[in-house]
DNA sequence: GCGATCGTTTGAAACGATTCAAAAACTGCG
DNA sequence: CGCAGTTTTTGAATCGTTTCAAACGATCGC
């Protein structure tokens, strides 16, 4: 591969020179700047990043933290950050922290050592990461956190308004005339899990409806947690006629575990999921769901980062997308009995 | 952030022997060894990779092309890679190709500023990217193709073994008595797809059916794609009694069709798809499917790709891994008429 | 024609590591 | 104790860029 001494002496010039070309950091005449320009494209020069990266201590690359590339929900948002981060000359590191701690505050501290431009992190749970990030703030890197927030987080952040998103919900499901209301919940150390749980608690008191603690259960955001969890839900006297779903995939535990208890959805129990995941659509029934816009989370993220990066200061940014009601087949009124 | 330089300093030793205690260059004393350590340790030290990704002119990235996280199938291909790199020291820099030869291009000739220890690469069409790869074998940096491969490709792969998988899907169809049996294939540039349509055509030859050319869709691997197609299959008479979709998109968009036409699924038409994706499982009937683990993809590629770093030589190896067929609800025997 | 001024161009130093030849420090042996 | 041989340790050179102060060259006014 070419250098820029290669590109210099074919150019005849000064290292200098061509490095002012290439960057516009300083006015270069036209004649010379053609001869730099020539000799880039004769030798189809492309400067070292690594040289680059040290010498300017920062590179064009972004650190992307997030617990598992296969869970559903977080290829979009990866791929919004990476768009935004692509067409504005950023390429993406990405790691998977599997909800661990360790794992993550390992990565947070590797990915340092590559003098990242800024970092984009979906925090894994519930530790305390002022410390690990304080680093990057002090070498002027920015971090912005995505879906979820680390304990007494105080950067920027993109979020879904996620106790709206439920509140929307539940409103819905008392609108059709359930009473007997349940929810399972993900991990509630995770600020999204435990925020779409307010939304849910704030629907129930505008009827004044009153429920036993039993009909709130914790799980994980996945399938076999919401599956183990609405068997639990369904022994339980009154049974609940309709289940808020934490997110979309404990809305499929459920799902199965309504139709091995010899149940129907939406006939005997409604069901609302949370994240309007693609599959919902094709799910028996199709599954009512609050739409966020994991790609949109992502871009923005991105957008906001690369602000900072280029030196928008101002305080900390919270933003807060909209969510809206996806009503499918899940949902319907309950039976008279 | 601390240097190599403070740390010397620290341990009261010079640069090249805290290089040798870091990198078990050469023996270094017992009492030397631990200051050095010591030092790193208080400190909280950490090697700056540009620096020596710069020096050794190769980094510890694993450069990761892919055609689009946000289809199904690839995050679980991603994932594969990424531990098996991480569990050797190894990042990934995913960039998306959006199936554009153009793009990619520019992703594969972007990284190799950044001096990757290797490429995996799924690559997105027909397109002969033997020049392009070449300079990264020229620089000995290994390239590892997945899932399909670029025309003439002569390194390393890693793929499922398509035919067969196709061939036991179709064969099974042709067992439970189909023989209007027609298939929608992904876009035939595509090694794969080319394959899959190879093992289907292959298990019709064994009974000596013969299908009109009709009954071979072309499509896009996505849902789209499928049901488009599926409206013009059901549409020829006879109609077909089973489709074996290119993959499980297109199967989902064949069960939109088959739906609207006022067909049942497997009743009127049975159904097979092709990757077994976990969305199978929850479709309204649960999908058919050839089963291949894409996590087992990318971690046999990253496997082979970091056996390559090491510097094992030998012959392009081509890995071919074995598929399963996975039946559930969307395949029964044809309507007796 | 000379000095001041301005805009271009240069070249050396720096970024933080690795590596290699050479120096230094040991070791064993006569 | 001195010497050869071996093991440790050193320090300078290097990777490919950016950047800054200084040198250079052209232009202008007097």
């Amino acid at each position: 591969m070419s250098n820029i001494k290669e590109i210099a002496k074919l150019a005849r010039v000064s290292l200098g020179t061509v490095s002012h070309v290439l960057n516009n950091s300083a006015s270069v005449r036209e004649p010379v700047r053609n001869r730099v320009l020539d000799a880039v494209r004769v030798l189809g020069y492309r400067p070292n990043q690594l040289a680059r990266g040290l010498r300017r201590v920062q590179t064009s690359m972004i650190g992307m933290i997030i617990p598992d590339i296969t869970n559903p929900f977080f290829p979009a948002v990866v791929r919004g950050a990476e768009d935004v981060a692509f067409s504005n000359g950023f390429r993406l590191i990405l790691c998977n922290s599997d909800n661990h701690h360790s794992k993550e505050l390992a990565h947070l501290n590797e990915l340092r050592t590559y003098l990242p431009a800024g970092l984009l992190l979906i925090p894994s749970n519930f530790g305390d990461l002022t410390a690990e990030t304080e680093v990057y703030r002090q070498a002027g890197t920015g971090v912005v956190c995505i879906d979820r927030l680390p304990t007494s987080w105080s950067g920027d952040s993109v979020t879904a308004d996620n106790e709206d998103g439920a509140y929307k919900a539940t409103r819905y499901l008392i609108q059709l005339g359930h009473t007997a209301l349940a929810t399972i919940t993900g991990p509630l150390h995770l600020t999204n899990a435990k925020d779409r749980l307010s939304g849910f608690k704030r629907a129930l008191r505008g009827p004044r409806l009153k429920i036993a603690p039993e009909y709130i259960q914790e799980s994980t955001f996945n399938k076999p947690g919401g599956y183990s969890k609405t068997v639990t839900l369904l022994k339980l006297i009154p049974r609940p006629t309709a289940i808020f779903a934490g997110n979309d995939m404990i809305a499929l535990g459920c799902l199965l575990a309504i139709r091995e208890a010899g149940l129907r959805c939406p006939e005997d129990v409604s069901l609302v999921g949370f994240d309007d995941l693609d599959l919902g659509e094709t799910t028996n029934p199709a599954l009512s769901s609050v739409s966020q816009s994991g790609y949109q989370l992502g871009s923005t993220a991105a957008n906001l980062l690369v602000d900072r990066i280029k030196g928008k200061g101002g305080p900390a940014k919270h933003v807060v997308l909209g969510t809206s009601l996806t009503i499918r087949n899940s949902t319907a009124p309950p039976r008279k009995s």
